[in-house]
DNA sequence: CATGAATGAGCTTTCATTCAT
DNA sequence: TATGAATGAAAGCTCATTCAT
């Protein structure tokens, strides 16, 4: 019951990593593995080794884990959408990149790309509505590359910058769906091999 | 725990629909609207006129009624790929009617492609597996074309058959995120454009 | 676990009363006891033998509950202030007589006027609107009483008759917080005592 | 625990009142909006621009608190009513200037008096007690001058004394129910009829 | 066939209080 | 003096399911 940690307030028990923290990843993932709805707070708590008190003294509620939970990925996925759109390069090899990264990073992340589109209508109307936001944002910056690449001409116009876009994420949220790591496929060859389709599909 | 009734069961209130059906049609739409997680029994049978007893007359478990609605869905859609792949064409067109079919028949019914892509995982472990197989069927029909069509010489072998499977279907999946019916374009014109960019994904 | 009470299906366990009453009963006194809010719904189902999910079977909430109380209650001042009112007598007679009998009555329900006079502001906001309509209308019966007495000069209009109807009900809520079975006075004394108050006030 | 600060405890924030009188003023105004149970120690002490450290600090329990609302009221109140009971007058006189002072004080502290009759019975036993010990006191010395007025023969002695202040206090009481600042009375014109119907109903 | 009363376990959330700093 | 993280118990309520009729 006591703690006898001293200096670092935000530190306890067993385990160096604050609170907040340690919660946010048990709730990652056991959204991820059960979704949001089968996973209990007293779960959460368990998992991260605080009582619910703890938790709801960091966060108002379980909707508003999620939303931290999305805030987060959403974050670190338009950053690095921004690195690879405005590097210094030809509109498809910037393209390629942002089309394979995201692909990567999503594997790498399968926990947060399964809540990301599950769970998404577990939200509170408003916080719904933030996340439609910044996804929203997101696909916008995806889509001005592709519009970029239709106007120089090195792009297909066929199909509406819109509707690649959508085709390529539909792909991407699939992941979580039949990626396994044990497959045949490194995470990195399933890359490139989903922004060569895009891009192959894009040839004028 | 029994299902089918005698003659005809005409066992309706003020409407002419099997009680059963009813059940069925409340269900999909709940559980579309709201998840299955969301969606009690009780909303159920209120929303289909009957009480709970009956439902437990014709179904074993919430469960069941998932499961009856993904039943249903399956072999609709299983019908339909099979009659395209089997028809009398080049590869290339049995492929691109197949693909765009499926586009159109998951926008008409929005409702068993919400449930589908993401209620799968409430399903018991043995009904989940089931759905699994039954859809690795459908996966294989698909993928057999494009293998073919590589055999043929008239798609590129740059993919995995496998994987370009799963590039379109992600697609498909995603429609229930993304398609409106008020929007720009009918079903029919997205089911060309995403049918579209695969062929023009395969060309060699 | 089973029961085996045969005919009537509203008749449970050890007790030959139906389940709501038994709840109302067991409501009542303990929110008379200690408050609506240090009421738990676990005490009030133990006390009437069932479980929640026979409550909430039955009442929407605990709220729900309480209005029930009220609702009782008033109906049955209601009824018997009508009964007085509606006498052939002379008005200072029936006043005398209603403004006694509902001392008698609420010292002979002491545990729903508690609730009534400590609790009435936990009910929901529609809920106590609701309540305090039908308290107005009793309220505005007592009041045409003392009117019709000041038109016809047998009571003194040196005091506005709401005041006086508030007056007298003033001292009914109060019983509960000083009357004590036993006390010197019976109830009829303490009502005859108050009644006589209220008559000696309105002398002309 | 402890109470009373050395010096002057100016510890205020953008404030010029100590403290704990800034909890009380929020306990109190809190109390009598939401009731005791429904009011929460954070809630008080976000009120009073502290924490709870600091509430703790001051007032040993919510209980605490809530006793120091109660002893505030109840030393006003005894010094009031001393003050006329104690004046050169005639007894009718000071009874009306009593009676008639009790309903102003009230109803200028409604706040204070709507916790008084609400809440008593949330205080722990002992506290209680000692609350229903010095409101003894207090309708001892209300009594009094009732009994003297009899004995002198200017009151009636047709009800018991005791009767007689419970019917005045159960008016006083009843204020918080139903007087409103807008409405058509001053508070002195409520006072003047309510000591006017008290003094008129002891008419011999 | 169908009812609906009843169960019991589980849910999210609130809260007064403690205590190391 | 004062902080605020953390506790742990309890709250109101929901729900899939059962079963006597």
């Amino acid at each position: 019951m006591e703690r006898q940690v001293a200096a670092v307030p935000r530190t306890t028990d067993g385990d160096g990593t604050p609170v907040p923290q340690r919660l946010l990843a048990a709730a990652t993932r056991l959204f991820a593995e059960q979704g949001y709805d089968r996973t209990s707070v007293q779960e959460i708590v368990e998992a991260a080794g605080v009582t619910k008190g703890a938790l709801y003294h960091y966060f108002g509620s379980k909707d508003d884990l999620l939303h931290e939970v999305y805030a987060r990925v959403l974050r670190i996925q338009q950053e690095r959408l921004d690195a690879f759109a405005d590097a210094d390069a030809p509109v498809e090899e910037r393209l390629r990149g942002a089309a394979a990264d995201v692909v990567v990073t999503t594997i790498d992340n399968l926990d947060d790309a399964s809540i990301f589109f599950r769970s998404m209508h577990h939200l509170s109307p408003e916080k719904h509505k933030q996340v439609r936001a910044e996804r929203r944002r997101y696909h916008e910056r995806f889509r001005a590359l592709v519009e970029e690449g239709q106007k120089k001409g090195v792009f297909s116009t066929a199909t509406p910058a819109d509707l690649v876009v959508d085709y390529h994420f539909g792909s991407v949220h699939h992941l979580s769906t039949w990626y396994r790591p044990d497959g045949p496929l490194t995470p990195q060859q399933v890359a490139d091999h989903l922004a060569d389709l895009l891009l192959r599909a894009l040839r004028p």
